[in-house]
DNA sequence: TCGTTAAATTAGACAAAGTCCAGTCATTGA
DNA sequence: TCAATGACTGGACTTTGTCTAATTTAACGA
């Protein structure tokens, strides 16, 4: 994450920079992420967006996250199965993720070093690397 | 995996050995993974059972691979959003998502070393690391 | 200002994965 | 044989996410 200040005009840069038109609802979904730097699930965003009166439809938060992914603005986290968590840090870095609480913490990636990853098959071109460690508490079995 | 040979009665020890009692229905979604020793999702696992003629409900099938993963007689591999692939090879070894396609292929373990894991927060234990290569066909840009 | 147009948004229907429940069936042991 | 326990079942249900057709909005030129 570039910036520290995401008031409206420094979002609307933001989009204006990944080609996305700055509407109202889309800059709304992005002050829910960027303020809050922290991981969300749509449904939380939807929340969040229309905490004080209805603005925005579940269809353009589904929209306009995928949007953002695609434009690179966002990231993608896939740790639940049962739903999806956007990330506002595009910078490299990994996930930690606790089991019990649903928790999602960054790791720095420059804590991380992976070495020997394969050779790809002809043609393929690597998207990404992601690296989940699954913690918990207690105990100390692993399952 | 260990063995090699996944007939009924290797798989009535293999479960035994996970404290399964080994009924029709859960050897028979043993076998489904086992033998095929591939990434299968609950509804292609439904689809092989009953492939013949229908002897397994949806509702076991979801159930057995829940208990199964619970035991550690199987793994969960969570790549795609859309639903979760579930893994007969329980030795430490990372994955290769095909984003196009959905397939996905084993990377050894031995193969991949990992640094730098940050210190746990205290009481917590770590479940599992997972690596997950996204990998597509086709040009050089990374979206 | 008005009308045109294209893009964005919307409600609600829909789809797919997975869970839950209450009833039935099977296996075991006395 | 019977009871008890565990396993299985169909189907209703829940949740996440997508789709569609209709409406709204915004930009722009006349």
């Amino acid at each position: 994450m570039k910036a520290i200040s995401y008031d409206r005009p420094a979002l609307t840069v933001l989009l204006r920079d990944h080609q996305i038109a700055p509407t109202h609802q889309r800059l709304e979904i992005a002050y829910a992420l960027f303020s809050r730097g922290r991981h969300l699930s749509a449904d939380q965003i939807l929340a969040f967006v229309n905490e004080r009166h209805a603005e925005t439809s579940k269809a353009t938060v589904y929209n306009t996250l995928n949007l953002f992914r695609d434009r690179g603005l966002i990231r993608e986290v896939i740790v639940d199965p049962r739903r999806v968590f956007y990330d506002p840090n595009t910078e490299p870095h990994q996930h930690l993720y606790n089991v019990d609480t649903g928790e999602i913490t960054d790791i720095a990636a420059a804590a991380l070093t992976v070495t020997g990853l394969p050779e790809l098959p002809p043609g393929m071109v690597t998207e990404g690397v992601d690296i989940i460690v699954r913690v918990r508490a207690g105990g100390d079995r692993v399952r």
